[in-house]
DNA sequence: ATTAACTGATACTCATTTGGTATCAATTAA
DNA sequence: TTAATTGATACCAAATGAGTATCAGTTAAT
């Protein structure tokens, strides 16, 4: 049971690169190229992004994407909701049998709290974060020569 | 985003009710009526949760199947191990870029220190809580005229 | 002994999702 | 004018998810 998807995952790559880039574009190219992930892929997923205005483009030579909002506002919650829909342990709509009375049904009830938890736990973390984080560990520079 | 599927969904339910009915057989056949859940579905399932010693069957006329281990010792988190996989956030083996060393990369950490709270989760509820749950707010018997 | 109600085992089918590729028009800096 | 880029779509193959079907073996009741 994956919990990210590809989507979600490069998305996520992609949007530390473009943080640690902060303030010129960079093409979805390069990017895709430092980080190891196919062109297509990245590129539809950019446009996704884009069309939620987590980044802005520009088309052209030199073009490319640059970051828009505080990477300290963008959390991994938003991200998965985009490419993977809220969040949500199980349809459990309507079940008939079990639950005599879903409004107090205590399946539901666990359930909930456990989509709580999750979500909450995912909503600590966000690309600020994750960047601060790599850079501490890793210097200023976000490493594209990994050895491993 | 969904995080049981339809096969971890109904073996709890299938569970519950085995719980509920401690001691004889039930056949595959009542509890999916009971539940309302595809028999040939479920019966896949039932023989999975078999394989693995959750449960116990017998053949024949008046056969079925009885829950074998206590309802307490038996938690979700082995449900949706048996039929989703481990929980892992994501794949993230052997990324070349962004980590520079992968023993110390810290979206690794990161993802493993979420991995470990939904796990641990999940890990407190257990079929014998459930069913204490549900006795509690239904009555001493697992409803199955459920009016919604 | 026969039959009906069961499980065991396995093999299908069908729709959706996932991951990835390809194409072509429009834009922009050099 | 051209090369590098995005915008917008459309396509594809493999995997997964959900559900169905079949048939052989077992067991209790008659
Ligand atoms: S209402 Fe969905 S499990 Fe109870
Ligand atoms: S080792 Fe996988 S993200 Fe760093």
């Amino acid at each position: 049971m994956k919990v990210l998807n590809k989507n979600t995952d490069y998305a996520i790559r992609a949007l530390l690169t473009l943080a640690a880039n902060r303030g010129s574009y960079m093409s979805a190219k390069s990017i895709a190229t430092q980080q190891g992930m196919p062109y297509q892929f990245l590129r539809r997923l950019l446009q996704e992004l884009l069309k939620r205005n987590l980044i802005v483009s520009k088309g052209g030579v030199q073009g490319g994407f640059m970051l828009e909002r505080d990477p300290h506002g963008i959390r991994v919650t938003e991200l998965i909701e985009i490419f993977q829909g809220k969040v949500q342990v199980s349809e459990c709509m309507f079940r008939k049998q079990i639950c005599g009375n879903r409004a107090h049904c205590v399946l539901r009830h666990e359930i909930m709290r456990i989509e709580q938890v999750v979500q909450s736990e995912f909503e600590k973390v966000t690309i600020g974060k994750l960047l601060g984080d790599l850079q501490a560990a890793n210097g200023p520079k976000l490493t594209t020569t990994g050895n491993q």
